[in-house]
RNA sequence: GGAGAAAUGGCAGAGUGGUCGAAUGCGGCGGUCUUGAAAACCGUUGAGGUGCGAGCCUCCGGGGGUUCGAAUCCCUCUUUCUCCGCCA
């Protein structure tokens, strides 16, 4: 969330800026310094009977001590009242902290300068876009199709176990799942990323530092009875290490990468996007997450959107990036970057990777700080991104190079999977 | 799942009702000494709120209670450890 007194000492840009989200802040800001307003306030009146207490307190003490047991008892009918308005004071300040804190979620992040005006995803901008997009027989099949062919992916054995959008992958099809976890894990381990396996349930206050919560509420799987998440993404564990952490300035830049599998209520989908391996509620994906100074956390971001890069470059993929406009751009990230691969049966791009800055967003609400080399505490910079999620991947991989004798594996992969051919 | 014990500053560990935000040791930082380093010695060293500042206030796992006063007593939750049971 956004800081009170950042908001407070910007105003108008703040509601400037949160416009490029087609966000109208300019009441609940209004709001948020009102209560702000109201904390201090109360706050120090609660300090101010509190300190009363104390003194009266320690008067009392000395008092019985000296065996002056009358005046003693003079001085606790005045506590008894200093009671009473403390607890007034405490429910009231409570209160106003709710009510703040409840504010403050509602309001998204500031995006970057450079985040272009828009309404939807028609509206992003492309940056760059490389890689031959291969031109198909007419015989080509969606991956879909191919996955049935070839026995690779069973999407009915899924939905009869399971449901819709929990696909079995099966032989070659399973084989070429691990090779792909182990070529990005490898990969991201070269660039210097250390690994996690992380627990794939996560309780309240973890969605919560990281912004799915209250947010995305709807999109995750509960489990009402222990009240945990299923993580829509290893970002939530891999960032909530440092919840509540003090780095030294000299552990950035903190890089974590972690394969999860990851579930997603997907509600409201449907349609083409969610047809094969588009859209699932389950799906595998190899995450990593930065943790870096604020003064780097951009170079940081490109970075990262180079190892992105560089992996489908390695597969063979074609690609394009996008610089997400505002009205597509997350509720927490202040910029974003989408990887689209070209899947050419279906002859239509497939997001595969989002690379973002969330600055100190998700930084404020978890806490994570870290000691200047000033001295002075301040809030850290978060970034993440996939690389990559799977299913689209493997979708564009079986219909780009799909041929006569069948799928032809990038060579990259091939010392994983032991093949080279399905 | 049953029984018992415990949770204190970066770490270890004292404190069982009153000048305790907290002894002591280790670690960290600064200094003295040294050509340099080590050792030794001296000093310093948690987070947050508020205020120009002096200061005031909060935090001893979380929440609630008793009391004039709680790290210390009570309730509750969470976590850890030991024993029993079950188990990949």
């Amino acid at each position: 969330m956004l800081q009170v007194n950042y908001i407070r000492e910007n105003l108008d840009l703040v509601v400037e800026r949160l416009a490029v989200k087609n966000f109208d802040a300019a009441e609940i800001v209004k709001q948020v310094i009102e209560l702000d307003d109201q904390r201090k306030s109360t706050q120090s009146e609660l300090d101010n009977i509190k300190a009363e207490s104390n003194s009266l307190a320690k008067q009392i003490g000395m008092l019985f001590k000296e065996g002056k047991i009358k005046e003693a008892n003079e001085t606790k009918t005045r506590t008894a009242e200093l009671k009473i308005k403390d607890k007034e004071l405490k429910e009231k300040l409570d209160q106003v902290k709710a009510d703040l804190e409840k504010a403050l979620y509602e309001i998204p992040n500031i995006p970057h300068a450079s985040v272009p005006a828009g309404k939807s995803d028609a509206d992003n901008e492309v940056i760059s876009e490389e890689g031959k997009i291969p031109q198909l027989s007419k015989k080509a099949l969606p991956h879909w199709e191919l996955a049935d062919k070839y026995k690779i992916i069973d999407f009915d054995l899924g939905s009869k176990v399971t449901g819709a959008g929990f696909p079995f992958y099966r032989g070659k099809g399973a084989r070429i799942q691990r090779a792909l976890i182990n070529f990005f894990l490898d990969e991201a381990a070269d660039a210097g990323y250390l690994e996690y396996q992380t627990p794939l349930m996560v309780n309240e206050a973890s969605g919560y530092g990281t912004g799915q919560l209250p947010d995305k509420e709807g999109q995750m799987y509960h489990v009402g009875e222990d009240n945990l998440y299923l993580i829509p993404t290893a970002e939530i564990p891999v960032t909530n290490i440092y919840r509540d952490v003090i780095l030294k300035e000299a552990d950035f830049p903190v890089k974590n990468v972690a394969y999860s599998q990851c579930f997603r209520r997907e509600a409201g989908s449907y349609g083409k996007d969610v047809r094969g391996l588009n859209r699932l509620h389950q799906f595998d994906k190899v995450e990593i997450v930065q943790i870096q100074h604020p003064d780097k956390s951009y170079e940081t971001l490109e970075e990262m959107k180079a190892h992105v890069a560089n992996l489908l470059r390695k597969l063979g993929l074609p690609f394009r990036v996008l610089r997400l406009c505002g009205g597509d751009v997350s509720f927490t990230s202040a910029l974003t970057f989408d990887f689209e691969v070209y899947s050419a049966a279906q002859e239509r791009w497939l997001e595969v990777s989002s690379v973002s800055n969330f600055e100190n967003y998700q930084a404020n609400r978890m806490k994570l700080r870290f000691k200047g080399n000033n001295g002075k505490t301040q809030l850290a910079h978060t970034l993440n991104g996939s690389a990559l999620a799977l299913p689209r991947i493997l979708a564009a991989l079986l219909e780009n190079n799909q041929c006569e004798e069948g799928i032809r594996i990038p060579k990259v992969l091939q010392k994983y999977t032991g093949f080279d051919m399905i």
